[in-house]
DNA sequence: GCCAACGTTGGC
DNA sequence: GCCAACGTTGGC
């Protein structure tokens, strides 16, 4: 038995919002997209059925952690890079040497927008990897201190 | 639409 | 292995 752990994951709205998780089947989605290598190996190497996830809503007019899930699958392919009609096809990804993978994450409930300007007021979140000065990963971990702000801030 | 910041690519 | 050029991210 390991310590839950939590993460932050972007998503665009547009593409897929926490409204547009809640709808789905068993309200899972499985996370298409990651493109990048840091992101991907959190999720093959660190991100365990059962880890929070604040459901991030990126490119938006209101960008901010709008939803609260969890992880619900061990890494699979993600088969969107084999598809040449994808936003996300890789050429140069081998089906025998696929690169990039993907997971479920199943959303448990919307909550208001954290916004990012509130976001930065909260002194907990001082350190939080994704406010930091530069970052564009999609996938980043949170700890527990910063989650539980998050969680109360939001309550 | 702008632009800062970063990751990736590819020539050498 | 270096590094310039290029593409992407993502807030504003």
């Amino acid at each position: 038995m390991t310590t839950p752990q939590y993460w932050l994951m972007k998503s665009e709205p547009d593409d897929c919002s926490i409204d547009d998780a809640l709808a789905a089947p068993e309200q899972t989605v499985p996370w298409t997209g990651v493109r990048n290598y840091q992101a991907r190996n959190f999720m093959r190497d660190a991100m365990r059925v059962g880890d929070g996830v604040l459901f991030y809503h990126s490119s938006c007019p209101e960008p901010g952690i709008a939803g609260i899930a969890r992880v619900a699958s061990a890494t699979r392919t993600d088969p969107t890079q084999f598809d040449p009609k994808s936003a996300y096809f890789d050429k140069a990804s081998k089906k025998e040497a696929p690169r990039w993978l993907l997971l479920d994450v199943q959303a448990l409930r919307k909550t208001r927008v954290l916004g990012l300007a509130e976001m930065r007021e909260m002194p907990a979140l001082e350190e939080m990897r994704v406010l930091q000065r530069g970052n564009r990963l999609s996938i980043t971990p949170v700890t527990k201190g910063e989650w539980d702000a998050v969680v109360a801030q939001l309550a």
